[in-house]
DNA sequence: GAACAAGATCACTATATCGCCACTTAACGA
DNA sequence: TCGTTAAGTGGCGATATAGTGATCTTGTTC
């Protein structure tokens, strides 16, 4: 089921195709960009908050967020002084938590298979 | 409703969580792995029928699939001289899926935009 | 066993990117 | 206008990774 075996209803993706989504992933593909995704998770936050909640520098924290933001994935508005950055996409939450709980299944599984009998 | 007000039910994921969902969203960060998964979605495919369908050297995209092996989104089976390739974690065909049809999206909606009154 | 074919691995270059430091820009208050 | 603070930007060194050619390994065939 999770294969098509039918070459006629598949479309093979173009080069650019390949790019955009490429590129989509790749913006998810840092662990301190998934950090301050998780952060927004729970509500906006200004940039300043999440350089104090994700312990890295303001500079490093200012480019990730740019990086995201050019994904679509975070959008963010000027508010005074502060920007206050809130996540654009709901695919985030998405493919997060898809990503999160597929480990989960494969940890578990691994653990398992540690617990009793290893190999006969 | 893509955010959650409470901080008590969210969870801040560990170090190690992030460094391995950031893995799996780098495994399909590349352009040309995108390219190898998107024609073993319409079935199993030999290293060499890879190779050539993908444009790439063999070297190449024997690398490029022992990451995706490592990330545990592609088997491989020794048939004779042959290595057969295939889909083993179907949430590959979801995350592609998701994000190509968000793209359309978004594409669709920038394209409708720029069709009548660009700005009032 | 020798020749051969498929694929994995090694060595190397080129490029990209992370994290940090310093500096600049922008908005606010006195 | 000046000083202060929040955030963006440029430069730098270190590391990682893509692509390529050469070599090694393994299984097949004669």
């Amino acid at each position: 089921m999770t294969q098509n075996k039918n070459p006629a209803t598949r479309k093979e993706l173009s080069p650019l195709a390949l790019d955009l989504i490429a590129a989509r992933f790749r913006a998810l593909s840092e662990p301190m960009r998934l950090r301050l995704l998780n952060h927004l998770m729970d509500g906006e936050r200004t940039v300043g908050q999440l350089v104090e909640a994700s312990g890295s520098g303001q500079a490093n924290v200012s480019k990730h967020l740019s990086v995201l933001r050019e994904a679509g994935m975070v959008g963010t508005r000027k508010q005074g002084l502060m920007t206050v950055c809130y996540i654009a996409d709901p695919i985030v939450n998405e493919l997060c938590e898809m990503m999160c709980s597929r480990l989960r299944e494969e940890m578990e599984g691994k653990a398992a298979a540690l617990a009793f009998k290893p190999e006969s």
